[in-house]
DNA sequence: AACTAAATTGTCATCGATGTCATTTTAAAT
DNA sequence: ATTTAAAATGACATCGATGACAATTTAGTT
């Protein structure tokens, strides 16, 4: 494993020189340059990390807490992370994370110290637990809250318009004919329950038709056990609904379920579209019709904010709230002749 | 932070005495001992890594490579990992892998110098990959494989027995009184297909009943959106099997979705088993009887092998073949009073 | 009390990189 | 040709830990 000395030795300059193409000083004849970049190819030089850092204080990788890994979102999200590390040419750190563990703060703190990050990235809704957010600023972490609830100044946030998405899903159900909509809700605890809820009625107030009924919104908590119970006592009815938008892709699935119990095809009797574009969403038929969140950007998105505020540090030209474009993905559960891509 | 240095000072000893508390040292009087870790805590002094592997040249991660990080298996694999891990104090370093980049080599290489890891796990199939093997054993690298198919004497692997899982799975739907039985199987380049099947053939030789027939044995490649395809071909027979092994989850979910559309019930008009007990066994409807892998078990062993293997390095103690129990987990899709756990 | 071996502790160099500041080289200006 | 400023390079200390080996303390023996 050769060093900074070893290529030192055979370009015949200092070890400093060589640390300053590494680092691409602007101090260094370009001829020198070449040539210890050459050698450095020779001995197929790679610098120590762990003396790199011990040096400049630093850390390298990027840390991603899960509360849930087997969680159709955070699994989506990690994945993304992964690619967009991969491109940066960054390492991902993962670790189990819930605050319900009682010595979360040591534990976090261990993590953050040992492991070798010097960026955190937290989920929903973990980046809404307001003790750990007291603790990352207390602490000075660097770090991006993606899709939060409260918005705060002094993190950065990352997340794309639920409430438009969800508006623009119901929308879709609107124009291709359907009226009786139901909707079920997620977990009453979590922004996005609301905010989806609230872009599903204003796609009707905009279309000047009258809100859904009562009995066609109901609760449950994104998962898809309390979700097929739901969805049986609101599919037992006379009157059912033509359409369902649920509030996740899991809860879309139990709804699918139980439509299916009931001897109800999908999506001639009945379309059901969902939300996240899970992995659960092409794992089952008939595949789901969902709002795809913008994984892969939002990934991208804080990699680089996160190397931009290393920078910057305290400095005030960070952007504060950053909102990115989804899509909506049509496929079998709400089309005979789905358009969109798988 | 506080540095050794830091402790040292305070407790009136060298910082070599306080690096021997530190390393669990056996030379140092119990009384010294005492003070220096009750002012390392005081000072709520933690080693810095960096340091420290700088000097002992070692990395302390563990790396996990992944190919697919949102296939069922792999996310429950990860999970266990995190957990395990957790429970050892280390922590897990997430990589993408796939030996159909063409520069994998140099991507590998580079993850293993620079992302801090010790150690490397390898899932199927990527550690059946030859060159990927030759690669690791050149360069040295302390990993284990986790259910390779080809064995060999310079790897540790972990496993469990998947024949003869298949065969008492089988058996067990032999035993609630099934007879004819069809299985979907898995890519015919993954190992566990051809073991699965075999134990599927089995159960039907422990019991003196004759071979299914071929029509009923089908080959898929544990994909849902193939095992659908495979499925309704299966089933679309006058002459249709009461139950059905299916390869994987994910293709146990498929040949639901087959005989729902059919309209058939599950599992009064058939029964259907599954394999891995992924995440997608409880999130449809009904949720999947299915053979548990030892995720946790295979995590953990993981850990302590790794750990054993680089104490011993070249010594023959170390055990080559790591053999785990599985459960098979009864749930709605084959049972009418399911008595396994969720 | 003196001696010795064992137990304990300390000193200093080292891992592989970068920061500070001094030194040398280069090139432009007189 | 000499001076001078700028550019390029190098010597050495340093980050926070551990290893090798030296020095000291302790306790047991005579």
């Amino acid at each position: 494993m050769a060093t900074i000395y070893d290529v030192a030795k055979k370009a015949e300059v200092s070890s400093k020189t060589v640390s300053r193409v590494i680092n691409g000083d602007s101090k260094v004849k370009e001829s020198t340059r070449e040539l210890v970049l050459e050698i450095m190819r020779q001995l197929d030089y790679r610098p120590n990390q762990q003396a790199r850092q011990l040096r400049l204080g630093g850390k390298s990788g990027i840390g991603l807490l899960l509360e849930d890994p087997d969680s159709g979102y955070q699994t989506r999200f990690q994945s993304a992370m992964l690619h967009a590390a991969m491109e940066a040419g960054r390492y991902l750190s993962v670790e189990l994370f819930t605050h319900l563990q009682d010595n979360w703060k040591t534990h976090l703190s261990r993590f953050i110290k040992d492991s070798n990050i010097s960026d955190l990235i937290l989920l929903p809704t973990q980046c809404d637990f307001g003790p750990l957010r007291d603790f990352l600023r207390e602490n000075n972490v660097n770090c991006v809250l993606i899709s939060p609830t409260h918005l705060d100044n002094d993190f950065v946030s990352i997340a794309m318009d639920e409430r438009l998405a969800a508006r623009e899903i119901t929308e879709y159900l609107i124009n291709i004919g359907h009226r009786k909509i139901a909707h079920i809700s997620g977990h009453p605890d979590h922004a996005a329950s609301l905010l989806r809820r609230q872009g599903f009625y204003e796609a009707f107030e905009k279309h000047n038709l009258p809100r859904p009924r009562d009995e066609y919104v109901v609760q449950s908590d994104f998962q898809f056990k309390t979700g097929l119970k739901i969805a049986e006592e609101l599919l037992n009815t006379d009157d059912l609904p033509t359409a369902i938008f649920a509030c996740n892709d899991e809860t879309a699935a139990a709804a699918c379920s139980a439509a299916h119990k009931r001897g109800l095809r999908i999506p001639e009797d009945m379309a059901i579209v969902g939300f996240d574009d899970v992995y659960l969403a092409t794992a089952i038929w008939p595949s789901l019709t969902t709002v795809r969140q913008p994984y892969l950007e939002m990934a991208r998105r804080s990699i680089s904010v996160l190397a931009h505020m290393r920078e910057k540090s305290s400095e005030s030209d960070v952007q504060l709230r950053h909102v990115l474009p989804y899509s909506i993905i049509e496929r079998e559960s709400s089309s005979l002749s789905p358009k969109g891509e798988i």
